[in-house]
Parts: structure tokens; sequence; C-alpha cells
DNA sequence: TTATCTTATAGTTTATTTGACTACAAGTAT
DNA sequence: ATACTTGTAGTCAAATAAACTATAAGATAA
């Protein structure tokens, strides 16, 4: 394999599949915009172009192992939301050599993330708003557009943008994920009823701070209710 | 390879991937019940054990080709309804050897099923209600469970329950393929109404035939009303 | 300190959809 | 002709969704 995907993955020398990688479409809601964590690569053939962050796969792992492995190598963060999207596997998708991709997206809290880990390998790390993506390399591109019609797929039917907020939130930044990843605007009220009705969010004694105007009132997700509620067919829906 | 995954393809000897195969969930509808197709295995540490049909990946084609290019050998039929499922990677899904496989499913009209295509390799095939499949080989049944869930999961989202009846249908069918995959009884009134005020269906000039009672109506899926339906923004739901 | 601005939160009203039923129509079988 | 089975139409109350109004709770500034 040439230097260029390898260039992906630390420089552990454990046995990996040779021709298997997978790629990772990580989200982050930050001020109001929907980003995704993009990695440029250090030299290969797509040496100064921005990608996806991925790896190889070892060969006592599984894909998801792989996955959640890259995640705590890039962000140091454990227990990411991570959910696989598909293969990838057009037999030009990568010029060098026949290599399919499994794509995974990641759901990341913005204020667990401090930075670059130290040790990680890419050269340089960055968020992108998702809307200003243009070019990427490989079919990275169409990677990330599937990763997001399944998010927004996803945050339709089961209450994952939690992954995304700080542990406490009001609901008008809930509303404002929710309006930034499905691109139409909401109605305060009816969004309160519609998400309070559900009994997942537990209310908090404590208010927003520094804020210019009234306080609202903060709230938690709380998944053992929901999980709760599940088994009884509780079925979560936008 | 060992034979044992390797009978899973034709004899071509067209360069393939040597740690990726492809399987594939294949559904029916026959008399009422949901069925699924199955091979026997000739030969392998799996002789003689049922499990899904699967095969190589040619260097030349991807995966989406590869799994049309298996129904097309396993049944004669081309235009299969046919859907990407996800990757399955456990390091020891496969005994001899590491293979991740990735997963398919289809939809397949009953009445387009002729029986074994001559040529085929496998030696034998048959459709078992899924309801009482209870073992397969490796993880084939972990991939039909999942392969299940999706199909529960779209056919309430999409209208893809079409691709299992014949191509005129009555509404009453219709209802007992949903009955039959969703797992509860729902009101024949109700369904009715629902699903013709969504305008999908061409009523036809039709009825049933050798029936021992009231003939019903004949409805045909109309495709281009819901790709129109669909730019404007129609969500089909169930 | 009062007025004004902004956002939070509560409540109203109407239209639409769902779910459970009833009733009758159109055939077949006895 | 009668009973029986399934198809199809219609009713009605309850639940939900959508659009909107109104008020409360602060913060800011005249």
């Amino acid at each position: 394999m040439t230097t260029t995907e390898a260039s992906k993955t630390t420089s552990h020398s454990a046995p990996i599949l040779d021709s298997i990688t997978i790629d990772c479409v990580i989200f982050g809601f930050n001020q109001g915009s929907l980003e995704v964590l993009l990695v440029k690569h250090a030299d290969g053939i797509s040496k100064d172009k921005w990608g996806l962050p991925g790896g190889w796969i070892y060969t006592d792992e599984s894909t998801d192992d792989a996955a959640n492995r890259l995640l705590l190598a890039l962000t140091g963060i454990k227990d990411i939301y991570l959910e696989q999207l598909r293969a990838f596997s057009a037999p030009d998708r990568f010029p060098v050599s026949r290599v399919i991709t499994i794509g995974y997206y990641a759901l990341l809290k913005r204020e667990d993330w401090v930075g670059l880990k130290p040790g990680a390998t890419a050269s340089e790390v960055a968020w992108f708003k998702v809307s200003e993506v243009e070019t990427l390399i490989y079919d990275h591109l169409h990677i990330l557009e599937i990763g997001l019609k399944r998010l927004r797929r996803r945050i339709k039917q089961e209450p994952i943008g939690f992954n995304m907020l700080p542990e406490k939130f009001t609901l008008l930044q809930l509303m404002h994920l929710y309006e930034e990843i499905l691109g139409y605007e909401m109605d305060k009220p009816n969004f309160r009823r519609k998400i309070l009705r559900m009994n997942l969010l537990t209310a908090l004694d404590e208010k927003q701070k520094d804020v210019s105007h009234r306080a609202a009132k903060l709230y938690r997700f709380n998944p053992e209710v929901y999980q709760k509620l599940q088994q009884k067919g509780f079925n979560f829906e936008f």
C-alpha cells in the first residue's frame, strides 16, 4: 500500500487488512452551524488536501473497534456516538489501488474537543461548516453527503441530537440544532410542547448564565427514561 | 481462500478481492408469509448447511455490481430491488480466515421466481419462512436479523413493499404484506383510506379472478407519481 | 426608575389525522 | 332464496399538528 493511505493510521505496526479502510464523518455543532472535522494529509498523492479522518483495520479487530480506536487517537475522547454508514466500493474510488472503505459517522460534543491530540499523524486538523465544504479527496465528499443524509434521517427517529450539545442545554438550543440539521424553521411553542411531552428531558434547577435577556431553563437528556420508554414500544419521532 | 467460501461464486476466474465477500438476504412474500431464499453449501467446512447466498467481488466491480451479478446468476432476474445493509466484520465471523462481508437485502416478486437457475453453483436452494429460520452458517443469522430490521424500518418510510407483490394486487394483499412484516394487525377501512389518499396506486379496470367471494379491485403501484411527489417534498409514511 | 427590548413560556383555536366502529354492497356457496 | 364471506363507504370521537396570541421575566438604556 502507498504511504498516502498508510499515512491515515498511526505508526503502529500491527497486521492490517490490506484492501479495506475506514473513514469517519465527525459532526459537531458550533455557534448554530453543523460542522465536520477534516484532516489535511501530510504526504502521498493527496498531500495538502483535506479529507475525512480514516485508517486501516487490524486483523484482530472489527470495523467498529477500528473506528473507535481512530476516534480516540484523533480526539482523545472515549464513548463517542458512532454508527456505520456503509461500504463505499467504486472500483476507482482510490486511484492507487483497489480499496474498499467502510464509512462511519460520529457525533461529538464540541465542549469535549480540545484540539488536535499530540502524537496524532495528521499534519493539520480543523472544523469546517458542512455547508461550505466543496471538495475533498477521493470519494470523501460523497461519504460526507451520505453521512449527512443519514444524520437527517436518524435525528427524526432517535434522540441522538443531544450528543452534539453540552450536557446542559436550553430548549431553544436544541431547536436550533434541529433547524440547522433539517434545514427548515420551527415554531418555538410547538417544539417545546412536543419535546417536553415525551418526558425524555430532565428539567434542572438551573438557568442560563451571561445572557443579555431572560435566562432559559436548562435541561438534560435522560437516557435511562428513553430506554424504559423504548421497551414499552415508545417511538421517538420528530 | 478455501473452497468453502470460494464455492459461493461461479467458477468464473476473474480476479477477486481476497478478504471481502458479499452476502444477500433475499426476501419474498408467499401465501401470507415472509420468506427468505437460502442455499445449501455443497462442500467445505459448511457442507450441507444452509446459509445466505453470497460470493466474491471482482476487482473491477463495485459491491452493488457484485450483488446484482450474484442475484442474476441465482435467479435469472434483472432489476431486483436491492439495498446495502452494511459491513459485517467481527474478526471471528468466518472461522477459516479473516473475511469481512458486505450484507445486502433484496426484494423479489415470487411470481418471477422459477426455481434454481441451471448452472448455478449451489447444490440446493429453497425458500424458508423467516419466522422459522433458526440456524445458519457463520454470522448469517445475524445478517438476516439486521436485514429484517431494515426491511421493517424501510417499509414504513418508502413504498418498497410492492417489490414483493405481483404487478397487480388488491389492497387487502398489500395490507397483509404490511401486517406480516410489521407483526401487527391493521384495520381494513383505515388502511384503504390512508394508502389511497397518497395517490401512489393506479386503480385498474380489472378485478380478482377465481376467488370464492366478491372480487376486489386490482391496483398497480405508480413509480412515476411517486417520483414527482417526492420532488415536491412528499414523504411516504405508514 | 421607568420604559423598552428580547427571549422564555403559557395558552387558544382550527384544521387534520388517527383509531375504532357501523353499515351496506357485491359476489359465492348451499 | 338464504346465508356467508369479503370488499368498500361512511361516521364519530379522540388525538395531534400548525398557526397564532398573549403574557412573563429578566436585561438594557433613556
